[in-house]
DNA sequence: GTCTGTTTCAAACATACGTTTGATAGTTGA
DNA sequence: TCAACTATCAAACGTATGTTTGAAACAGAC
């Protein structure tokens, strides 16, 4: 066939076992053998490992972007001029990604690792890729961000957002690990839905929190200015 | 000499390669020549990398578990049966941190960026190791935060804590980075000692936050129970 | 000085990795 | 039917990894 079904055998392969091991712990051996192809076939597709791992994100990273790109469309228009509350802006990011079409069930929680990972495993290239390929949108959340909370100062607002990209990052990528301690420890079950659910108006809480300098009781010399 | 400073070296190298580039990503050899030792004395006097990573994490830990104890015990003594507040536990582990004694000026984030990274780099002896070691600090400051947050849900108090975490260690592992972006926007130097007086009560909101699904929009299907 | 145990060192080992090769099969368009 | 292109495959390449080896250097005790 014309177009073969290769590609997406190993994108598939690659996005589950990047996505629960790592990418220096992922062998290209590891991918081709789970997508059955022959372990030529991704170089010969891609390229190379790091354009592999370029493309497994670019498969759901493009789509992404352009629901973000209406949904903070919608939300605009809905705010008609007014600057949009923090949960709204929050909201409006969390349904995207909740309501992203997805190609299997475990398709929001591989999305929210390879994203929590993206952050956090220290891959040069991977960060310049998504920088420069997905900068609008991001910019344009945090331009978001800044008008629904104008009470806060550049620095108070920028840690915050360090802190909620944190909880949230790190909490979706072991989501799946998360949920089963939780149904082995209390016997209940949890999707992703309600994760976002409860995670919202904790961040939205963090975010209008009084003055941080203000309740910090002394260190041994506060090197506060 | 009897006891060499060779054990030492190679501790020093690996702790600051390890937190900046990960375990998988830094290789015996980058550490014994940073540490300018032989190749094989890690082997020699560790064993296995595996096993100098858990020697790594254990040089700051186990100090840093006996001084958290004694700062619960006087949290406990100072409160006289009472439950503590959040904001006084919260305290209570981030003072321990922050006046710890520490090897050099970067210590401090170097510590803060392996305990990140233990949680984020998926090293399945890492998480085994850590768990048997020091499970009892762990569950005792889980023992407070309970008795600080008896308005939640054991489920809401579960997410929520992992939001915390989420959120200092992320924050934590890419401390420097994140400094050095703020001097470079905003002109701001930061310590971490700032950070801490700033994510301590973004958490402390965040905990206390009204019941977290009352406030969540519908989505196309609802599975929130 | 010699013996004993410990530590260092250069070299090699076996294995795993990402990548390349060249042959083979399959498909397409004239 | 034949040529041109694309895709697959087994095999190999070069390199890097963690680990082991065996000899050399060093230490302290007698």
């Amino acid at each position: 066939m014309a177009q073969s079904d290769t590609v997406d055998r190993i994108l598939d392969a690659a996005e589950e076992l990047f996505a629960e091991r790592g990418f220096s712990e992922t062998s290209l051996r590891m991918i081709t053998s789970k997508a059955k192809v022959n372990l030529a076939a991704v170089n010969y597709h891609f390229g190379s490992k790091n354009a592999l791992i370029h493309a497994v994100f670019a498969r759901f990273l493009t789509p992404f972007s352009s629901t973000l790109e209406t949904a903070f469309n919608n939300l605009e228009e809905r705010c008609d001029g007014q600057p949009p509350t923090l949960n709204q802006t929050l909201w409006a990011l969390t349904e995207s990604a909740v309501r992203m079409p997805q190609r299997n069930e475990k398709g929001i929680s591989i999305f929210m690792r390879l994203l929590g990972l993206a952050y956090t495993q220290s891959q040069g290239h991977l960060r310049k890729f998504l920088e420069q390929e997905y900068s609008q949108p991001f910019s344009r959340f945090m331009r978001l961000l800044k008008e629904s909370t104008p009470q806060l100062s550049a620095v108070d607002r920028y840690w915050r957002i360090q802190f909620m990209l944190g909880a949230t990052a790190f909490t979706m990528s072991s989501s799946d690990a998360l949920r089963d301690i939780l149904q082995n420890k209390l016997g209940v079950e949890t999707t992703v839905q309600e994760i976002a659910a409860r995670l919202v108006p904790f961040l939205a809480a963090g975010m209008q929190a009084e003055d941080p300098l203000l309740m910090m009781p002394t260190f041994g010399k506060t090197s506060v200015a």
